[in-house]
Parts: structure tokens; sequence; C-alpha cells
DNA sequence: CCAGATTACTTGAGTGGCTCATGGATCCGT
DNA sequence: ACGGATCCATGAGCCACTCAAGTAATCTGG
């Protein structure tokens, strides 16, 4: 009596699977754990807090402590006292941060090659169903 | 430069995220790791061999040690030399491994409920399309 | 203005997942 | 029966993660 899950659960567990292995995959390429090359991802758009950046991760904040203390002993980002507010740290990514978040960016090529297979018109429909899987409130 | 992603590679990240974070919630509640609660859902199949879940959960053997090692102790699998070949080990699953798998299952309402707001076309659709982009031989 | 609560982060201890290198036991071909 | 291959376990080590406690800076009320 295990449910037998239908195909349909199983297309959507396999292709999480695909796309966690290729990230895994690409992030260790350039030397980084998913976790880091999440956290630089975070911080492409601009610096951070640690709070911030916890929230973000979903995680705890001594955990993004580590996190960043490994990335800045490799010069990936930084981590400055704010001036407004001497509590806070902002973290920013660094130009050699940002060749390596380019680098993950590059080897993870599953989701473009996925989606590559699809036509434009396919591409438009999934993104329409992913939109109304996603809304809590139906359609 | 840092070419900012099509909507839909977005999308799919985000799909991708809520996933991975609800099936670590649903193991958690159970008392369980996201990787021994995967472990579990191999061996519901049938007994496997250590090397075979290995394989299945693209680790290393000793992982597979070790995470059968917790397993055993909580009494969810066992682990018996087979007869047939006494390097082998096989693994199974106990009936108290049953229920925290089906627990498991039970509280990982994520793609569930996202495939729920779709209509009996759409599903059908959407498992189209993933048959797409899965396939490496285009359509 | 200043004591106390709050906020933001760090530190330390502990658990697990993961890998690599090594070792022991078993099996198989010659 | 010997030697190589196979299957698994063990030990060391790294990293991610959490919780509990600690420190420093800021905010707040009297």
């Amino acid at each position: 009596m295990t449910e037998p899950s239908s195909p349909l659960d199983q297309q959507l567990w396999d292709f999480v699977y695909g796309y966690d292995a290729a990230y895994d995959r690409a992030a260790q390429q350039a030397g980084l754990s998913a976790a880091q090359a999440c956290l630089l991802d975070q911080l492409t758009g601009g610096s951070s807090t640690m709070g911030e950046l916890a929230t973000a991760l979903l995680c705890d904040a001594s955990n993004v402590t580590q996190l960043v203390a490994r990335l800045e002993s490799r010069g990936l980002v930084t981590r400055e006292p704010d001036p407004a507010d001497r509590r806070v740290k902002r973290v920013s990514i660094t130009p050699a941060g940002r060749r390596e978040h380019r680098a993950v960016h590059r080897a993870f090529a599953f989701p473009a090659e996925s989606v590559d297979r699809l036509t434009a018109g396919e591409q438009q429909l999934l993104s329409r169903l992913l939109a109304k899987m996603r809304r809590p409130g139906g359609s």
C-alpha cells in the first residue's frame, strides 16, 4: 500500500534530482560547494548583510559566518562593518568572486540544455504552468 | 555583464529550491535527513546491496556504510550478508522503516500541491514537456 | 543620560553527509 | 593454490548545518 506515485511525480523528482546534481558538479568544478555558490549568487545583485544572507539561504546566521569566512579567506568576498551601524557586517563579492560565480554559471548547463530542447512556444507554456503551480491562491 | 538569466530559468530555480526545501522539512519532521529518506525510498522496491545504494545515491560506498549504520541502529533497516556471496551485504527496510518512509511521503506535500493546481490536461502537458526536456536525443 | 532590552554577529560544541586512502574478507580465473 | 579483482568497513578530514552562549553596538524608557 505504498501508493506508487504518479508518473508525473516521478518525472518531477527525476528533474529536480538531475538539476541538483548538475548544480553540485558545476560548483565543484569551480572548487566551490553548492552552498558557497548560492551565497556568491546572492551577492551578484549587490552587497548584503550577514542577516540578509541567512534569510535568503534559509539557514542559521552562524552558518553564514563560517561560509563567508571561508570565501573571504579565498578572496572571493569582503566583509566590512557598516559605517552607519557598526554591529552590521556588509558582505560584498570581489572581482575574483565574480569570476568564480561566472565559472559556475557557465558550467551549470543543465537548465539551458533542458529548456533548449523545447520550442519557444513550449517554453512559454512551461513558464505559465510553473507560475500556476507556484501560486498558493489558485489561478 | 552577469547575463541576467531568463525568467524561465529563474522559475525553474525557484521551483527546485522550493521542492528541495519541502523535502528536507518533510524528512526532518520524521527525524530523518534527506539522505536517509532517499535511502529508505530506494529500499521500498526491495532489498539492495551497499554498492547498488551507492550507485543509486550517486555517492561513495563508505558514505552508504555510515548512512546504513545510523538507520540500522534505529531499527529502520537491516543489513545481512548475502548467503550466495558473503562479501555482499543485503540491506532491507524494516516495518518501522516503512512507517517512517510513509510519514515522509505524507509530509512531502509539495509536488502533489503544485500539480493539483493544474487541470488534468495541463498535467499531461507538463509531463510531455518534462519528457522532452529530459531526452538527450531531442524530440 | 544611562541601565536594560534588543539586534547583529561570532564562537564553540556537536551532528551528519561526504570523500579519499587504506585495509580485510571473499570470490574467481588460471 | 595463488594473485587480482570485488565488496565493504574504518579512519582521517572537510564542510554544512544547528543550537547555546557570548560580545559589541544600538535603541528605549524613565
